[in-house]
DNA sequence: TTGTATGCGTTATCAG
DNA sequence: CTGATAACGCATACAA
């Protein structure tokens, strides 16, 4: 790779003026300009970042740590991130953490060894004061911290409720909450407490299950709901709170031959892409991914530019009612 | 951020040293050992790899580009490749290609200026000439491009012949090929030669359709498939070179109240985690995701070592009979 | 309008 | 066993 050097040396100046050039910085005959160009081009030079980089003290990198890649949820995230971070001259280095605290960890002193900009975190298994030590622009998402770190996340209490109104309106007499762990502080818990309190407050008799293990485990959601109905036969109302489940909870429904919606009425969480894609079309709560992601680049550059950011960002749902409801 | 310079400072060393038991050259005393690691403790030390990267001429940083991380397809393989990378020291930096020519050749310049160590393309709207002009180690997926620039594949020709054969096996009189745009000049392609080739060795009826334009758009699946039942009311086979194509024509066939599999067939591509989650679950040609993804990560750090590579690399498909057959 | 010198944080070479 | 110094590629302050 040609440097700012062979340039210099084969259009016969400094690199000094080259680097006038490449940055549009100072006067500059037009002359020169024209000829550092005319041999850019010939040795198909390209500035070196790194360099750039070190000296500027800034890399244009942004860390994203999400649990996996491979989960609609976070790909639809993590494209819609990557684009936003595009069109502002910045890069994403892509972290899927398995939603392992050490890999969290270990992602982390990476992206700060890589003098990355900032950092998105879109995993949280790590405990709250580790946050205080990353000492870097951060924002997250869906988990509040202590300290002042800002955070994006939809209105999960204003989720659950929705979806629990919308069961009981349907008619549903028993119902039941699926979802992953409670135990991470995820401010997803949220939708469970609005799921218990909306069906306490009408009446309706329910139930909630949770997975043992931090997973997107398709296998684990669907023991999980056989043993529930298997408990519960006349259970009526699904819940989950993602549409991955929603969609095991249809597979078991299918092999339990209940028909959908007329013996269970299912709502799922999220609205990705295949939730309408699906047969039948899921009934769901939708996150505005795209302007949770926005939000999240937004705040994150303006931590970086030292300006003020509102720690809390909560954006509105929305029902989506389809086919299995 | 603390550099090597504080370090040495505060231990009461010179750099030299400070990098001697970084990187664990040459003799120094397990005293000075030691204290400069308690040093590098109390500062909560971290090496600039920007400034080693520059150095070192190498960045362990990896290019993937890719159409979109959106597409479960992509999320998944950007998954296994992510964690291939990470277990072998590199990270990845990732590129949403929207499969659009500029944005290919733009992120493949900004990879260069950041000074990847390697390129993984799965995104393929440039010309073959472009290829050569990268001048890096590069690996692609499902293209073959003139040079000899090395590609995974699986095997589509093979992936074609089976989804076809089964189709008519089971009864089909009357099949159709739905894909993306065969004007890209794809591996995938092949699926389509095959599915004409048997359809006609077999002597059975059958149409191809495809998009006009590149893109995962549901919509324009879902127009296409429409469509076609309305010119050939009869259709009783379908083989989508996608599961998320195959998810389309389910959908379609629900709304036309044409049974599955009893009236329509239906054959998807892939095995994405989705396909076997939906209802009713697709049968599909199963692409080795993971051994692929290994497999390409191999061929670019053998490449990174100046070691040979096998330009051509395709893995076996399987066929995974479910619910839509 | 252009060139010289210096530093960004790190590592390797060569002395001591 | 440890230190001074140059170099990686680039951009700025200061001269000329």
């Amino acid at each position: 790779m040609p440097t700012i050097k062979d340039v210099a040396e084969k259009a016969g100046v400094t690199v000094t003026t080259v680097s006038r050039v490449l940055n549009n910085r100072g006067y500059i005959s037009e002359a020169t300009r024209k000829k550092v160009y005319r041999v850019m081009k010939e040795l198909d030079y390209q500035p070196n970042e790194l360099a750039r980089s070190l000296f500027r003290g800034k890399s244009n990198l942004i860390g994203l740590i999400i649990p996996t890649v491979s989960h609609p949820f976070f790909g639809e995230l993590s494209a819609y991130i990557e684009e936003d971070a595009h069109s502002e001259g910045y890069k994403i280095l892509l972290c899927n953490s398995q939603l392992e605290r050490e890999k969290e960890i270990e992602y982390i002193e990476m992206l700060k060894r890589h003098q990355v900009d900032g950092i998105i975190m879109a995993s949280h298994t790590i405990d709250v004061d580790e946050y205080s030590k990353v000492n870097l622009p951060i924002v997250t998402f869906d988990r509040r911290i202590k300290e002042k770190i800002p955070y994006v996340s939809s209105n999960n209490y204003q989720g659950g409720k929705l979806a629990t109104n919308l069961l009981i309106d349907k008619g549903c007499k028993q119902i039941a909450h699926i979802c992953g762990n409670l135990s991470l502080d995820l401010l997803a818990n949220k939708r469970s407490e609005a799921f218990v309190a909306t069906a306490q407050e009408r009446g309706i008799k329910f139930h909630t299950v949770q997975t043992d293990i931090n997973v997107f485990e398709t296998k684990q959601y669907e023991r999980l709901i056989l043993d529930l109905f298997s408990e519960h036969p006349n259970l009526d109302g699904i819940f989950a709170s993602s549409d991955l489940i929603a969609a095991s909870a249809i597979k078991i429904c299918y092999q339990l031959k209940k028909a959908i919606p007329d013996e269970v009425r299912i709502v799922g969480y999220d609205d990705i892409s295949i939730a309408s894609l699906v047969t039948p079309q899921i009934t769901t709560i939708r996150q505005p991914i795209e302007m949770m992601s926005k939000l999240a680049m937004e705040i994150l550059i303006k931590q970086m530019n030292k300006e003020k950011v509102t720690v809390e960002n909560i954006l509105p749902v929305t029902l989506q009612e389809r086919e299995t409801t």
